[in-house]
This record gives C-alpha cells, structure tokens and sequence, in this order.
RNA sequence: GCGGGUGUAGCUCAGUGGUAGAGCGUCACGUUGCCAACGUGAAUGUCGUGAGUUCGAAUCUCAUCACCCGCUCCA
C-alpha cells in the first residue's frame, strides 16, 4: 500500500476525532473491537445519507426503463426474527459450524468429519489456555462426544454432557461453547438452577481434539485448526437461557423484508413491479474488523427488495428482470455520483462466474478506493437474485414447492416473483463520504477541509460577526435566527475570523455569512464559499434565498 | 485466528528507574476590521488496563485490551 494513502488515512481518522463526526466505542474503557460511535457532525452527515436515500429510492423514485413507472414502500422490522428466518436464509444452515481447510488443495470441510469434543471436568477455571492445557493433561476424561452433535442436535448433546458431568438434566439451563476457534481448547459454561431458582454458572474445561491427527481426505495434506464461521449474534429470547431460547441478532436487513413480503401486498395495494425498502441496524461478528468503520460488527444497511415479472412471464410491453438489473444498478451509480462521489474512485465492478452466488442470475458491486487499502471495497452490491428467497421463505414457512408465488390477474398466471436487490452500507457510504470530501490544499490558510455535498453537509451555513463589537452580533443573531428556522446553522463570534472559517472547513460547511463594518451602511452582507474561499455581499434579507437556492439540489 | 509494531493531554509527540512535559488545539479576558493573527491567563493525564520486580516504575518483566501493518477471513 502506498504510503502516502495511509497518512492521509490517518489525517481522515485524526479530524474525524477532532470534529466529532466518529469516535471509538466505549473508549474511555479501551474501546471494543468493530463498534464505533458518531459524534454531533458524523451524526447529521449519516442522518442527511439516510434521509437523501430515503427520499431519492422511496418517496420519489426515479422513472423506472421505458418511461415506467413503479411503487415504493419502506418497512421497520425487528432486528430479533424467528431464528426459523435464518434457517430458511441459509444463514444458520451454511455457515454455523467450525470448519477445518487443507493447507494444500484449500478444500474446506466441516470440522465436526475430524475432531471429537473431549470433556474433563477440574475444579477451578484456569486463567490461560497454557494453563488449560497443562491441566488437562492430569485428569481423565469425563465424556468424549462427536463435536457434530453440537450442531446437528444440541438437546441430544446437551444430554450427553449432563450426563457426563452428572448434572441432573431438570436442573440444567444452558450451555454455551467456546473456544473452538482458540486452536481446539476453551470452556463449556453451564448455567444451572436448584430447586429454589437459584442460578449458578460454572465453567468446564474442554478439549477438541487437534485436528493435527487427521489428513485432508482429498490429497492427504495437512488441515488447519477447526475455527467457527458463524458470524451471527447469538442472544437468548426470554428469561430462560434454554437452547431452545437461542435467537439471533439479524445479519441483514433484507430477510424482514421478505418476510414481510405477503403483509404488505395484502396491506398496501402494491403491483408488481414494486419495491420495498428498510434502513436499519445489521450485526456481524466479524473475526476480523478493520480498516475503520468500513467492517464493523455493528452496521446501518440501507436495503430495497425489488419484486418483478419472471421473464418467462413477461409480455413484450413489461420489463424483464434483467432490465430492472441494469436499471437499478445504473441509478444506484448515479445516485452515488449525484453526492459528489465524482472521482475515478467510484468503481461498479459487475461479478463474473464462481464469484456468483449459486441463485444469483448477476450481480454488480458498487466499489470505492478508500485510502486504507490499494483494492476496492464494497459499497454496495445489486443483485438479481432471481425467485431465491421468496421460494426459501415459501419451502420453510408454509411447505409449499412454489414458496411465495402471487396470481396475477393482469398476465393471468401464477408465479414467484423475481428480485432485485440494491444494498447499500449507509456506515460504508459515510466513511466513502468522509474520504471523498476530504481535501488538502497547501495553498489555503487553513489546508484541510471537507468538500460535502451540500445536500449532505452537516451544518450548512454559519453567521459570523466579523468582530463582537460595534453593534455587529446584534445584527447577525437575527439573522442566525432566521436561518435555523430553514438549515442546520451555527453562530460563532469569539476568536478571529481565520479561525472561524478555518473551523467551518473542517465541517464541511459550505457557506458563511458574516456581518462586516459595510452592513450597517447597506444591509450586505458577505458570503464565503467553503471550496473557494472567495468572498461576494449579498443584501441581509435575501440569506434565505441564497441558501434555499445553493441548497436546493 | 497467526506474526510484527504501537499505546504519555483533544491532536502530534518528547520524556530509558527519582517532581508529568512541549507545540498545536480548547476555554476565558483583552486586543483585533476578512482567512488557524497577537497578548495574558486557565482547564485538561487511571502515562491503555492489571499484576510483578524495586526504597521508588511512564520507563524493566508478564498478562490483558485497543489500534496499525502483513497473512488469514470476509456466507
């Protein structure tokens, strides 16, 4: 990575904190791993994202191909759903066990094909797994228990581990794992009550046999340790921490969305072809955040389902899923563009063969250079995903082959609608924002500022006294006043107006207004543009105007 | 998850076993007439956290947490 792109990095980083637009979570405890807060500024940029996403995709779309055009509706769901939910996603199913890889031909296999869970049960909670270790090595096992079972059927193996450490199954509550991913030992903790409903929690020791004893069945090469590739937040629903209780935070917003797919055709009068939109919170537990914001275990999607006519449904005047593809994917593109995302930067990068997921008919990833990394990231993904997920959601909730199919009385026949999915990180597009707007110009008094959009700017004027004194403050409070009835605004009298400026660069704001020795012989007043730095006197009454004007696009 | 590095004021950093520091920023007062001006003053520190060694630790040792870099991972 070149080193220039990482300074500027850490510049970003370094005014972000400054500013107050993103802070480390829980910092003054010494933080937490992929959780970040948005301070006053970052707060109203992300809120003007939201807001500008929400209004261009949901209450005014644009015109949809060949002058069509079409509904769009939002929905709130609940991050908890019924973990059935992500059974039918494949989010439990595909990716919940410990997997080991051969470190030769990188096949991947389920770790569960090669290692078995060896339980000793010691008295006290070892501190380090070198400890752990050692303390295995002096007692006999307790259980020795296919780690599979965990898996396939936790009440048979939660079972096998009652019995094995002699705890009487009424009494026993929950049971959680880890250390699987800590290279094969950790502990068990078990969660038991005695007949008065006094909870108690202990914690065992276990051991998952090495994996080094095993060989990759294909080409016999060696196998890395199991690690877990669930990424899914796991909590309990109600007071029981029972395994029947295990529920999850949702990774993705779009699942609500389809699961909701029927309540609102029923509810709304919406036709096919339509969309449905959801902004809200997604939770990932990363193994590995980095890079900022850009992978965090706490994320803010922005997502649409687009419901459309199978092709082989379509007459020659509808539009085929494919064209709503394209069509979604060109706006989403422009739409980035349309906020000053400009540069060479913004890169949409259309997936090719095994990239694809096994449904998905294509898929484009709206990709941005960020300064931390020579590759581009994610913004966003627009895929075609086909009848996939309204099939799942229809094999999984009412058993039926044909899942979530409609009758449409317009092309009289039956079918699953096709979907197209636009979703956008509104966190990604934040940081892709911050990084875009931040400039340097060595040129200027104050070299670094923030070229927003000013449709995205957090604050977006500011009135300054050029000095607090001869009468000059009591003529720029009114119109301060005047202003905030319209746009976020900030008033500032202390200190030079150097300094003034130079602050509102760091915001991003992009016009000042301030109130000089000339406005009091005739009514003008100057107005300072953020990407300039040039100055030109507009009259005092017509600030509004100028800013409904400038702000308007 | 593995390996390497870093952690001292809001920021950038100095401080190698003996009183916690600088510049910038922030705030106050004064001054100031258009781009981080100037003067005076002030506030801000669990020296990342916890243990150990020592008469004494920001400094040495261990653990731990967070961040950065490289692998790995990213459905």
């Amino acid at each position: 990575m070149a080193t220039d792109t990482k300074a500027v990095m850490e510049k970003i980083v370094a005014l972000c904190k400054r500013r107050g637009f993103i802070f480390q979570s829980s910092e003054i405890y010494g933080g937490i791993a992929g959780f970040w807060d948005y301070g006053p500024l970052g707060t109203e940029l992300k809120r003007n994202i939201k807001d500008a996403w929400w209004n261009d995709m949901v209450q005014n779309p644009p015109i949809g191909p060949r002058g069509k055009e079409f509904q769009m509706v939002g929905v709130d769901c609940s991050i908890i759903m019924n973990p059935k939910v992500w059974e039918a996603s494949g989010h439990v199913g595909g990716f919940s066990d410990p997997m080991v890889d051969c470190k030769e031909c990188k096949a991947r296999f389920r770790a569960d094909q090669f290692s078995r869970l060896v339980i000793r049960q010691i008295n006290s909670v070892p501190k380090t797994i070198d400890d752990l270790r050692s303390h295995l090595e002096d007692v006999e096992p307790k259980a020795d228990i296919l780690a599979e079972d965990h898996f396939s059927d936790p009440q048979e193996y939660t079972k096998q581990i009652c019995s094995a450490l002699r705890i009487k199954k009424p009494t026993f509550e929950a049971l959680t794992i880890s250390g699987y991913a800590a290279g094969g030992s950790g502990s068990l903790g078990i969660l038991t009550s005695d007949k008065n409903e006094q909870f108690s929690y202990r914690q065992v020791p276990v051991l998952l046999d090495s994996t080094s004893k095993y060989r990759c069945p294909r080409c016999n090469g060696e196998l890395t340790e199991p690690r877990q590739f669930n990424l899914m937040f796991q909590t309990y629903v109600g007071a029981l921490q029972d395994a029947s209780c295990i529920a999850y935070l949702r990774p993705e917003t779009a699942q609500g969305i389809f699961a909701n797919f029927k309540n609102v055709m029923d509810s709304s009068r919406v036709r096919i072809p339509f969309g449905i939109a959801q902004i809200g919170k997604s939770f990932r537990n990363e193994i590995n955040p980095r890079n900022y914001t850009f992978r965090s275990r706490e994320f803010e999607q922005m997502e649409i389902e687009f419901f459309c006519t199978p092709e082989e449904h379509c007459t020659d005047d509808d539009v085929t899923p494919m064209e709503w593809y394209e069509f979604w994917r060109d706006v989403r593109i422009k739409w980035y563009e349309s906020l000053n995302i400009k540069s060479d930067k913004l890169r949409p990068r259309q997936q090719e063969g095994d990239e694809l997921a096994h449904y998905s008919k294509a898929c484009t990833d709206i990709e941005y250079l960020f300064p931390f990394s020579d590759e581009t990231q994610e913004l966003e993904g627009v895929a075609h995903r086909g009848c996939y997920d309204l099939s799942q959601h229809g094999k999984h909730a009412k058993g039926k082959e044909d899942g979530f199919s409609i009758y449409d009385d317009e092309r009289k026949a039956k079918y699953v609608p096709h979907v197209i999915e636009p979703s956008a990180g509104a966190d990604r597009f934040t940081l892709a924002t911050i990084c875009e707007a931040y400039t340097v110009d060595e040129s200027r008094p104050s070299p670094e500022f923030m070229r927003f959009h000013p449709r995205l700017a957090p604050i977006k004027a500011a009135v300054f006294p050029l000095v607090a004194k001869d009468g000059m403050p009591e003529i720029a409070e009114p119109i301060f006043r005047e202003i905030k009835k319209l746009y976020p605004a900030q008033f500032d009298s202390k200190q030079s107006i150097g300094k003034r400026y130079a602050r509102m660069d760091e915001a991003g704001t992009p016009y000042c207004f301030t109130i000089d020795g000339q406005t009091k012989e005739d009514n003008t007043i100057t107005v300072r543009d953020r990407d300039t730095g040039e100055q030109t006197r507009i009259s005092k009454e017509s600030v509004g105007n100028f800013l409904r004007e400038k702000l308007s696009i």
